[in-house]
DNA sequence: CGCCTGACGAAAC
DNA sequence: GGTTTCGCCAGGC
């Protein structure tokens, strides 16, 4: 019953709506806002989520307008499927992502997620899907 | 309206 | 096993 099954059942609510892709950016914020802390997702692993894993990019793309969303939006905890951080050049200083990831209690090195597996939270089992 | 780009990913080479 | 290409789809020009 925690926020955690809450966010399921929003999803799930805008889901078969068929609402479009407005809510498709929103869904991405909103799985991204239940990132725990201390763990890491790809953007590969929203996109399955929300059903459209061709559409890894999309995510990334929806990432764009992190900064254009209340509350904010975990970005940093979001990394490609390799555990790069390769977005960590959209944060102002480029050394923030990593730093927020490693107070978090995230590893990282060489602008990459040690022991990924670890920290790996898929939202498709975390969200019940 | 068509072409290029993009915070990904998987397959091909 | 590292590098390159293609596919996805939306948005900017």
């Amino acid at each position: 019953m925690p926020a955690k099954k809450k966010a399921a059942e929003k999803l799930k609510a805008v889901k078969p709506s068929g609402k479009r892709e407005e809510n498709f950016f929103e869904l991405v914020f909103e799985v991204a806002r239940q990132i725990p802390k201390g763990r890491v997702t790809s953007y590969g692993a929203i996109a399955a989520c929300l059903g459209a894993k061709s559409s890894s990019r999309m995510v990334g793309w929806a990432m764009n307008g992190c900064g254009n969303v209340k509350p904010k939006v975990p970005a940093h905890r979001v990394v490609n499927r390799n555990g790069m951080l390769t977005g960590k050049f959209h944060f102002s200083p480029h050394s923030l992502m990593e730093k927020l990831l490693k107070k978090e209690g995230v590893k990282v090195k060489n602008d990459q997620v040690q022991d990924f597996a670890k920290v790996f939270w898929d939202p498709l089992e975390e969200l019940g899907f």
